[in-house]
RNA sequence: GCGAGGGUAGCCAAGCCCGGUCAAAGGCGACAGACUCAAGAUCUGUUCUCGUAGGGGUUCCCCGGUUCAAAUCCGGGCCCUCGCACCA
C-alpha cells in the first residue's frame, strides 16, 4: 500500500486553518508559550535546509500546545537592506541565472516581469514563504500576525525603538570609515556580493602613513602595515615612472600618488592637490625618517603601485623580501644606477639592519628566506609566499632587538601599537584606510573607504547595558549550552554598532534625520514585541499614522495617559487596554530560534535591545541555535536558488518525512548533509508506522495476557522520558522514542503473545498523539483512522510516570530479553541445535543476599556481614565455598551500580514465576523444550554443574 | 589573527557536561533466516575480533597524565568546520 502523503497533508492543513486552531488569542489564567524563529531575509527562494529551524520551532510549539499551553508562533519576513533591490535589478537586466531559477520554480513571464522592482520582489516572496513553505509544512502559526519589515506599521514600531534608544542615551554619533561607492553610498562587502560586482573578500586595512622629510619641506608619505620596522629602514622606494602629486594636508605638503590623494580626500578634512612631481625627479634625494631621524636615500622601484597605499614605500630589507630583492636587483642593474646617478656607495649604504629576533630565524629573515627559496628577481612568484611567511613569523613570534631603543625586548605585536601611537601623537604619522583589493559597486564604480563624520551608532559598548545583558543571559535557557557560556564573551566584545546608513536601501527612515535609513540589524531585534500588535494593524484596527510614540509607550511600557493615546491613535481606550493586556499576556518571548550565523550578531543585539528598552520582566527567556543542513559538504546556497524548490521536495518526499528528517537526523547543534535517500527512508518509516497501526486495529481480541501490564507500564515510562527530553527541547531524542522505540515495544508485546484489543487501543491513543508535534498530518490521519475525533493536535498528552510498578514490569521483560541473549550466545558459540534447554533460577540465599546488599548504604557494602548472614543456612561444603565468593561479587556489583541499575536490581518480582510463564514463548523461539526450575528445586537435574552460575537476574542455562 | 565547535565501529549519528548501566543507543547499508510461486514490502537475527557455554582480546584521532576504573576528566599534538559585526 502506498500512502498519498500529499493528499493527506492538504486535507489536514486545510482543516486546521479552517477551524482556526492556529490562531492565538490571550486566555487569561492559561499558561502561555511564545516562540519565534528568526525571520528570513527576502532575498529569493529558500532551500530545504532553511526548513530545519522552522520545523523545529513548529514541533516545539505543537508540543507545548499539547501540554496545556496557549501558544503564540508568529512569522514574518525581513525585507530591509538591498536583497530585494539587487534581486529586482537582476531580473530587470535579465540575468540568466536568476531568470532560470524563477522559471525552474514555475514562474510565468508575467510574474517575472513583476519582479523587476523591489516592492514586487518583497510582495512575491512574502507570498512564497507563507504559502509555499510555512503553510505547506502545516505550521501552527497565527497567519493574521504576519509582518514584514518594510510595512508602514512596522516602520512606526522601529521609529519608536530608535526614539527609546536615544532616550536611554544609547544613540551616539561619531566618525566612521565605511566602504562606499561615490554614487550609491555605503556598500556591504561580503562574500555573497549582494552590493557589489567584484571584491567580496576585500578587507579594510588600516595603513600607517609615515612622513619622511625632504630638504625642501615636503614630506614623502609611505604607507605601511608594519610601522615598527621603522628601525630597520635603509632607503625609500619611489616609482620613477609614476607622476606623483604634491598635496596640501593640514598645512603640510605630502608627496603621494594621485589615487592616494583622492582616497585621502575622502578620509581627511582638507586635502588639496597643489602640483605634481615626477617620480624620477626624486631619485637619489635623501629624506629624514620619522621617529629615528635617520637620513635615507630614495631609490627607484617599479613595484610601487600608485593604487596601493600612497604609492610610496619605505624599505626594510632585513624583514621584507621584496625590499631585499629590490636592492639586489638595483645592484645588478648598472644602467638604472647610471640613469639616476646612484653611486655604488649609496647602494652599499643600504645594508639590511637586523631589528627583530624571531625564534627559528636568523637576524635577517628576508635575506634568509630568499636564499632558501632561491628567489633572486622581483618577477619570482614565490616572493609573495616568502613575504607572508616572514611577516607571519616576525609579527606573531618576534621580539624587537637591542637596536630598537626603548622598544628593545618588546614583542613585535605590542611594539607595533606603541610605536604607532607615539608617532601619531608626534604627528610623524597619520592613518589611511584602504581596501585590500579592488572592489567594484553594482553600478560599476569603484568602492573606496570614505569617512562619514556624523555616523549614528547604537552604543552596545555601554558598560551598564553590557552588564545587565550578561546578567540576564545567565538566567536564560540558551541552547546549546556552549553558546550559553559563549554569549557572555560575545556581549563583552561588542562595540558600538552603526545603525543607519545612507544610500538606496529598503528600510525605515531614521526619525532624527530623514537622510538616513535604519540598517538591517537595528530593525530586526526587538521585533518579537511587534508580533503582539501586528494583528491589530493587519486588521485595520489601528492605522500606521496612529502608531505614535505615546501609543507604543502605553501599550508596551505601560506609560502615559491612555486618553491622550486614544486621541492620538484613534483607537478606543478599551481596545488600547486590550492591546496592552495582550502584550502583558504574551511577553516575554520564550524562545527565539535562529541559525548559527546569528550567534555573533543577531542574538546578542536582540538581547541587548530588549534589556535596554523593555521592563526587566519582559526580557526574553530563551535562545536556541540551529546548525545547517548542508549539501554534500557545501552550504545549500540561497544565491544558487536552492538545490531543489521546497514545494518540489515536499511533493516528492512528503512534508512529514521531511519534518521527521529534520527532527531525527541528528542533534540540532551539528551541520548535517541533505540526503535524498535518508529522507526517503524516513518516508518509509512513516509508511511502516501506518501499516503497524493498521494491523493493530485488526489483530486485537478480548483476551488479556500478562503482557498487558507490561506494555502499559512501558508506555508510561516512555511518556515520562519524552517529557524529560522536551524539557531540553531535545527533539531528536523525542522522535527517536516515538518513531523507533515505541514501535519496538509494541512489536515485542505482540511477539510475546499480547493481543488485548483494549490495551492496543490504549497504546494507540497514547502513541499517535505523540507523533503530532513532528509529523502532524500523519498523526491526524491515524487518529481519525482509529476512530477518534479531530484534532489530535488539540489533544492533551498524558504525563507518564516511572513508579515501582512500571519499573518492576520493565525488569521482568528485561530478564527475559537478557536470558534470550545469553542462550543465543551459547547456541551460536557451540553451534548446537538443542533438544532441551534448562533454565535454573538462582537459589533463594543468593536472592536474599542481593537484597541485603541493596539494603545497605550506597557505596558501603559490608561483605563480611553478608557472609555471616548466609552461613547458618549453608548445608553443603559447596555452598560454604560459594557464599564468600558470591558475597564479594554482589558487593562489587551493587557498589558499582549506577542509579538506574540499582533500581532495576531492586525490582521486586518472582523470577521463577516469570520465567515459568515465559517458558512456552522461549521454547517457540529456540525450537525446543524449555524447562524452568529453581536451583533450590530438589528435582533439578544439572549434569554439568551449571547451576552454580545462577545469579539473581541472570539464571544459569544448560542446553543439551 | 581573534573567537567558537568538532574528530566515535562500513556510512550517518547518540554518548562526553555529571568517569563505572559502554564493545558503545538509534538509523542506513550489508549478510542470514522467516513469510511468499517469486520479487518487493514486512518480521527476526547477525554485523571489531577470537571462542564448541553465556567468556576473552583489542577499540571511541595521536601521545602523555589523574583514577581502583577514562570514549567521558587534565596537559600536549595533528587534522577538520564555522563566525568575526552595517549580508541577515
Amino acid at each position: 500500500m502506498t500512502l498519498d502523503f500529499s493528499a493527506m497533508e492538504a486535507k489536514w492543513r486545510t482543516a486546521w486553518y479552517k477551524a482556526r486552531i492556529n490562531e492565538s488569542n490571550p486566555v487569561p489564567g492559561k499558561k502561555k508559550f511564545f516562540m519565534i524563529f528568526a525571520y528570513p531575509g527576502v532575498t529569493g527562494y529558500l532551500h530545504v535546509g532553511h526548513m530545519r529551524g522552522y520545523t523545529i520551532t513548529d514541533a516545539i510549539v505543537r508540543y507545548k500546545m499539547m501540554t496545556g499551553h496557549n501558544v503564540l508562533f508568529p512569522v514574518g519576513t525581513h525585507s530591509t537592506g538591498n536583497g530585494a533591490i539587487s534581486f529586482a535589478r537582476k531580473v530587470e537586466r535579465g540575468d540568466p541565472a536568476t531568470i532560470g531559477i524563477l522559471e525552474a520554480n514555475g514562474c510565468t513571464s508575467e510574474t517575472i516581469e513583476s519582479l523587476a522592482n523591489a516592492d514586487g520582489v518583497v510582495r512575491f516572496f512574502n507570498e512564497v514563504y507563507v504559502n509555499d513553505y510555512w503553510k505547506r509544512f502545516g505550521f501552527m502559526s497565527d497567519w493574521r500576525r504576519f509582518t514584514c519589515t518594510t510595512y508602514p506599521d512596522y516602520s512606526r514600531f522601529i521609529e519608536w525603538q530608535m526614539r527609546k534608544l536615544k532616550a536611554h542615551g544609547l544613540l551616539i554619533q561619531k566618525p566612521y570609515f565605511a566602504p562606499a561607492c561615490l554614487e550609491h553610498g555605503p556598500v556591504a562587502i561580503d562574500a555573497s556580493e549582494t552590493d557589489i560586482q567584484k571584491g567580496g573578500t576585500a578587507e579594510v586595512l588600516e595603513y600607517t602613513l609615515l612622513k619622511f622629510d625632504l630638504d625642501d619641506g615636503r614630506n614623502l608619505v609611505a604607507a605601511t602595515l608594519r610601522p615598527e620596522t621603522v628601525f630597520g629602514l635603509t632607503n625609500f622606494w619611489v616609482n620613477p615612472d609614476v607622476e606623483y602629486v604634491d598635496a596640501e594636508v593640514d598645512g603640510e605638503t605630502w608627496v603621494v600618488s594621485r589615487p592616494a590623494a583622492e582616497k585621502l580626500a575622502l578620509q581627511m578634512d582638507s586635502v588639496k592637490v597643489l602640483g605634481s612631481t615626477d617620480g624620477s625627479a626624486l631619485m637619489g634625494k635623501r629624506c629624514k625618517a620619522p621617529f629615528t631621524g635617520k637620513m635615507i636615500p630614495v631609490f627607484p622601484s617599479n613595484l610601487c603601485d600608485p593604487n596601493i597605499g600612497t604609492g610610496l614605500v619605505m624599505s626594510v630589507p632585513s624583514d621584507a623580501p621584496v625590499d631585499w630583492i629590490g636592492l639586489v636587483e638595483l645592484k645588478r642593474n648598472s644602467d638604472m644606477r647610471a640613469r639616476y646617478n646612484l653611486t655604488d656607495e649609496m647602494i652599499e649604504g643600504a645594508k639590511p639592519i637586523a631589528i627583530i629576533d624571531t625564534p627559528g630565524w636568523g637576524p635577517m629573515p628576508a635575506v634568509e628566506i630568499c636564499e632558501r627559496m632561491g628567489i633572486s628577481t622581483m618577477a619570482d612568484p614565490k616572493l609573495d609566499e616568502a613575504t607572508k611567511e616572514v611577516y607571519k613569523a616576525g609579527f606573531h613570534r618576534g621580539v624587537m632587538n637591542s637596536s630598537c631603543g626603548e622598544f628593545s625586548g618588546k614583542p613585535v605585536e605590542a611594539a607595533k601599537d606603541a610605536i604607532r601611537a607615539q608617532m601619531l601623537s608626534g604627528s610623524q604619522a597619520a592613518i589611511m584606510r584602504d581596501l585590500s583589493e579592488e572592489v567594484i559597486c553594482r553600478c560599476g564604480e569603484k568602492v573606496l573607504v570614505r569617512k562619514i563624520p556624523d555616523q549614528w551608532f547604537i552604543d552596545y559598548a555601554n558598560p551598564g547595558l553590557k552588564e545587565r545583558s550578561k546578567e540576564h543571559a545567565r538566567t536564560m535557557k540558551i541552547l546549546p549550552k556552549e553558546y550559553f557560556d559563549n554569549i557572555q564573551n560575545v556581549i563583552e566584545w561588542y562595540r558600538e554598532r552603526a545603525c543607519v546608513r545612507l544610500g538606496n536601501w529598503l528600510g525605515t527612515r531614521f526619525p532624527f534625520d530623514q537622510r538616513w535609513i535604519i540598517e538591517a540589524i537595528a530593525d530586526s531585534t526587538l521585533y518579537p514585541v511587534y508580533y503582539v500588535l501586528s494583528r491589530y494593524a493587519n486588521e485595520g484596527i489601528i492605522k500606521p499614522d496612529g502608531m505614535t510614540e505615546k501609543f507604543f509607550d502605553y501599550v508596551i511600557l505601560g506609560e502615559g495617559d491612555v486618553t491622550v493615546v486614544e486621541a492620538e491613535s484613534g483607537v478606543s481606550v478599551e481596545t488600547l487596554g486590550m492591546m496592552r493586556a495582550e502584550f502583558e499576556y504574551w511577553y516575554p518571548l520564550d524562545i527565539n530560534l535562529g541559525g548559527k550565523e546569528h550567534m555573533t550578531v543577531h542574538f546578542p543585539v536582540f538581547l541587548m535591545n530588549h534589556v535596554a528598552i523593555l521592563r526587566p520582566e519582559h526580557r526574553p527567556n530563551g535562545i536556541m541555535v540551529n546548525w545547517y543542513i548542508t549539501s554534500t559538504g557545501s552550504k545549500i546556497s540561497k544565491s544558487k536558488g536552492g538545490a531543489q524548490p521546497i514545494p518540489d521536495a515536499a511533493e516528492k518526499f512528503g512534508v512529514d518525512a521531511m519534518r521527521l528528517f529534520y527532527a531525527h537526523i541528528s542533534s540540532l547543534f551539528v551541520d548535517v548533509a541533505w540526503d535524498d535517500e535518508k529522507v526517503e527512508s524516513y518516508s518509509d518509516r512513516l509508511e511502516k508506522t501506518w501499516i503497524l497501526v493498521d494491523d493493530l486495529l485488526r489483530i486485537g481480541t478480548e483476551e488479556s495476557t500478562g503482557m498487558d501490564a507490561w506494555l502499559l507500564a512501558r508506555l508510561n515510562m516512555r511518556l515520562a522520558k519524552l517529557h524529560e527530553h522536551m524539557a531540553d527541547y531535545d527533539i531528536r531524542s523525542y522522535s527517536n522514542e516515538v518513531y523507533f522505540e515505541i514501535s519496538q515495544d509494541i512489536k515485542w508485546y505482540l511477539r510475546r503473545g499480547g493481543k488485548s484489543r483494549s490495551v492496543l487501543m490504549d497504546a494507540l491513543r497514547t502513541w499517535i498523539p505523540l507523533m503530532a508535534p513532528i509529523t502532524p498530518h500523519l498523526s491526524e490521519e491515524l487518529w481519525e483512522h482509529i476512530g477518534q475525533k479531530p484534532f489530535v493536535s488539540l489533544h492533551r498528552l498524558s504525563d507518564g510516570s516511572r513508579n515501582d510498578e512500571v519499573i518492576s514490569e520493565e525488569a521482568k521483560e528485561k530478564l527475559i530479553q537478557n536470558l534470550m541473549q545469553d542462550v543465543s550466545e551459547i547456541l551460536k558459540v557451540t553451534s548446537m541445535s538443542p533438544t532441551k534447554i534448562s533454565i535454573m533460577v538462582a537459589p533463594s540465599w543468593k536472592i536474599e543476599m542481593l537484597s541485603a546488599a541493596l539494603g545497605q548504604p550506597k557505596g558501603k557494602v559490608d561483605v563480611s556481614a553478608l557472609i555471616k548472614a548466609a552461613m547458618p543456612d549453608a548445608k553443603t561444603p559447596e555452598m560454604k565455598k560459594a557464599i564468600p565468593a558470591f558475597a564479594k561479587d554482589v558487593a562489587q556489583e551493587v557498589s558499582r551500580a549506577a542509579e538506574h541499575d540499582r533500581v532495576m536490581l531492586s525490582a521486586k518480582f518472582d523470577e521463577l514465576e516469570v520465567l515459568k510463564a515465559a517458558s512456552g514463548f522461549l521454547g517457540e523461539q529456540f525450537g525446543c523444550a524449555v524447562e524452568v526450575r529453581s536451583v533450590d528445586d530438589p528435582e533439578l537435574v544439572d549434569p554439568k554443574g551449571r547451576s552454580r552460575f545462577a545469579k539473581p537476574g541472570r539464571p544459569a542455562v544448560y542446553a543439551e
